[in-house]
DNA sequence: TTGTAAGCGTTATCAT
DNA sequence: ATGATAACGCTTACAA
């Protein structure tokens, strides 16, 4: 039974010299003959040697690898931003490894301790929960962590989110532009940043018109499609009266749009709606929505990039950085 | 500057006992004092150890980690396989390392490089191309690897792919039933077997209906939404007739169903449009389109059991598997 | 029941 | 210009 991979040592035989005298030829290193240099090289080749990851990353202490933590990486927004993190990361020589919490607390505290147990050298993750403790955790952790699409409470991590307030003010400025009135809000649960973000957006276009604040308009759901869907359902069951719907995301907006068409409402004439997110999907639903634009790669890229300045600052704890992203609002058809 | 980890070391110092005795209470070793164990358990915990896995790996030859190389983890399609991939790995602890070839054979060549320098456990790969030498290259690595989304000509390695003869057979033979005669089939180049399984489909429903293949109906275009549109407006344009559009993917349906809409014919009333995957998308496209099931996560799902098998197994190459998985005919509005 | 030492593949340090 | 050796963190013989 022959071993796995080529060695250094394998190398080192073959060509009759020492192990380090490999170690020098193939490092590229100054001090060693030029003919050694080349011969042991080509016997390198010869032999199809690969340097072995795992026993540099045991004498550095560094992996180069990074560590990404998400609910659900087959959701089209992160999996756009998993491809700018990638991106970013490639240029940099760094590989990554992929978890996926499900949204469940458990499954998030264990995928940072497999990466922590991986070493890896840095983190970007998006928080299932925002709670202080759980960023607590976090920070007790001492790997350089980027906190992506989460505005923390308290600066204590570098994070990148997009400009969610403003994203939520334009969009629903925008219905109230074309004269709706009764804006009903399907929002995510308020515990996260990204929620109030939004809602505090949806209530600044309120006020800056002059309109009051409906509470029985906005509603808080599970993320989801379905549930989106069943809660439009309800809504539309209850009599409720509204003439637009703004989203918490495009997914929302997909499953509301499901119900209306089923309950025979026309959009955007009866009831116009807004998504947020500008999922590749959204441009090609019926009728195309019009939403927010949120640069997925780019948060992503940029995610990478505040994390790899942390990777290489020793005290990368003190002032993090925080990187908010410009949206924009795209009108289609459905508002 | 302290150290960045807790090492067994640190545990043996801290506890008065030599390292051994810390990794013998750590594994749960028989042979040692339960008091000690516990001590040593506890040391262990408030100082918060972590197993390094990174020594592990070199002590053990093996990293539990495999390998995953796509053409695009942010196409839907491969969003899901990998969601199928991620689950099942999880259940056996093992990690994934995510890459992309963004569709050049160059990144995909580099890709493989880099998984064998992290000696990845195994291997699940989406080929770019299928030259035998590009295969010859992933056997000379010796390292299990698993084929997905292809039926390899010779049968050198595992593979999982799903029934795309019956799939494509289905769909136009579903057109020709709805009284369809002229059938475009916008396909993908037919060096990918996929793309031949596909036309082997659209061929055999024609000859089981008696109807003849006119050859002018059948293209073969780069993958992407928006060259799948171009040619559909090219085609338009030259007058061809038809009054259907088999599409190899829903990527190109939707493309497609774009360009009908802007050229203001009806579908399917004029024309009728059949997919192929049925991505999350395809449902809610305008209008809902038909298409061909893959199940995407079980595709993943059945990639890492195979692959775990070959790595469990010395001889894995002799007599590799071959899954092919059953696909569905979707019928909704477009066709 | 506990400790010592070798080894996994590599590079850095120190000799030669 | 080259070689011997230690070290990274851990487990597994083997010795005590």
């Amino acid at each position: 039974m022959m071993k796995k991979f080529v060695t250094i040592k394998d190398i080192a035989k073959a060509a009759g010299v020492s192990i380090n005298t490999v170690s020098r030829a193939l490092n590229n290193k100054p001090d060693i003959n030029q003919e050694t240099k080349e011969r042991v090289l080509r016997i390198a080749r010869e032999l199809g040697y690969v340097r072995d990851a795992t026993a540099l990353s045991l004498r550095y202490g560094l992996t180069r690898v990074v560590g990404v933590i998400f609910e659900d990486s087959s959701n089209p927004f992160y999996s756009e931003v998993l491809k700018g993190i990638e991106l970013e990361a490639r240029k940099e020589g760094f590989n990554l490894i992929l978890m996926n919490t499900e949204r469940r607390y458990e499954l998030e505290e264990e995928a940072v301790k497999t990466m922590l147990s991986r070493r890896v050298d840095g983190l970007i993750i998006v928080p299932t929960q925002e709670r202080a403790e759980d960023i607590d955790f976090l920070l007790s952790t001492n790997i350089p962590t980027v906190v992506l699409g989460v505005k923390l409470e308290r600066k204590v991590l570098p994070q990148v989110y997009s400009d969610d307030e403003t994203g939520a003010f334009l969009a629903v400025e925008h219905l109230i532009q074309r004269g709706r009135r009764r804006i009903l809000f399907l929002n995510a649960f308020m515990y996260k940043s990204v929620a109030q973000m939004r809602y505090a957006g949806y209530v600044r276009a309120h006020t800056k018109n002059g309109l009051p604040i409906d509470k029985s308009l906005v509603f808080q759901i599970e993320e989801g499609v379905e549930n989106a869907y069943a809660k439009m359902k309800e809504i539309l069951f209850s009599g409720l009266e509204f003439d637009a719907v703004f989203c918490f995301n495009d997914m929302f907006a997909i499953g509301v749009l499901e119900a209306l068409k089923e309950a025979r409402v026309s959009v955007p004439e009866k009831v116009a709606v807004v998504g947020y997110d500008d999922i590749s999907l959204s441009k090609y639903v019926c009728p195309p929505l019009t939403t927010v634009r949120i640069d997925k790669e780019a948060e992503g890229r940029m995610a990478f990039l505040l994390l790899f300045e942390s990777i290489k600052q020793k005290n990368w704890k003190s002032n993090p950085k925080e990187v908010k992203l410009a949206v924009e609002l795209i009108i289609r058809e459905s508002a």
